[in-house]
DNA sequence: GTAGATGCAAAGTATTTGCGACAAG
DNA sequence: CTTGTCGCAAATACTTTGCATCTAC
């Protein structure tokens, strides 16, 4: 937990008002991907009268200032992550739909190596597994 | 070119309407990832009475059929391209948005290794990269 | 002949936006 | 103060659906 999103806002120049700062401590405390609704449910129940545009916008913003990443998984709708140093991909079990984060150096580094390769230079990627639970 | 969509709906016991003939014909015959819109544009050339509600049942009817795959990029609207046998994934130019298609045996077996080490079977996955050419 | 497909327009979702009121720096 | 943000509701973009008609098998 190095440093919170209302501390990488001010670091960004990003101003701070009481509605940013609701979104940004769900955030930083959400273990989850949220996607809007559940992001505007969960900040409901701290001040109700935030609107649902004031979430899309924020976390819009916030995307475009490099403090969350929008994930767009199969047939749903997007979901939010804080954005850290640590740069993961994600599992997605297909059944219960929980999301599992994994790294793997050796993919990453052949991802590059494709992209080399057509003589480009990567700049973003995703991977996406969907899978389902081993019997065994 | 083994089998046309057409041959493949006869196999599989799609009823072939000539909506879906048209469909078929236009997407066996592209060579790119064509949306909805693009499709329905090409359909419409060859008969301007086919609606674009037609257009989101057959494609989502091939995809179910496994004729075709639906691929959700960044920030744009979903598209198709036909299902053969031959896998491969997505490199996306993202300033001309050109996309070339390739395949990479060791990431996709480093993929099955991931799910396993998790206890996953893999049933899918999406990998997709975002690049700029190179200058040199 | 009958189940399923089509066209149309209306209804859903998810997301964005115009605008007057309001608040942060 | 002034610029940017908020809440609201209306607008948009993409996709799905109800229904009466039509068509492949």
């Amino acid at each position: 937990m190095s440093e919170t999103i209302e501390q990488k806002c001010i670091a960004k120049g990003v101003k701070l008002t009481d509605q940013r700062k609701i979104i940004a401590k769900v955030m930083s405390e959400a273990n989850d991907h949220p996607n809007v609704d559940e992001l505007y449910n969960r900040v409901s129940k701290i001040d109700s009268k935030i609107s649902i545009a004031t979430v899309y916008r924020t976390v819009k913003l916030f995307e475009e200032s490099g403090i969350l990443t929008k994930h767009e998984f199969k047939g749903g709708k997007a979901r939010y992550e804080e954005l850290n140093e640590s740069h993961h991909d994600h599992l997605i079990d297909v059944k219960s739909g929980e999301i599992i984060e994994f790294v793997d150096e050796e993919i990453e580094k052949l991802q590059k190596k494709v992209a080399e390769k057509y003589g480009y230079d990567l700049v973003d990627h995703k991977l996406e597994l969907y899978g389902v639970k081993k019997k065994s």
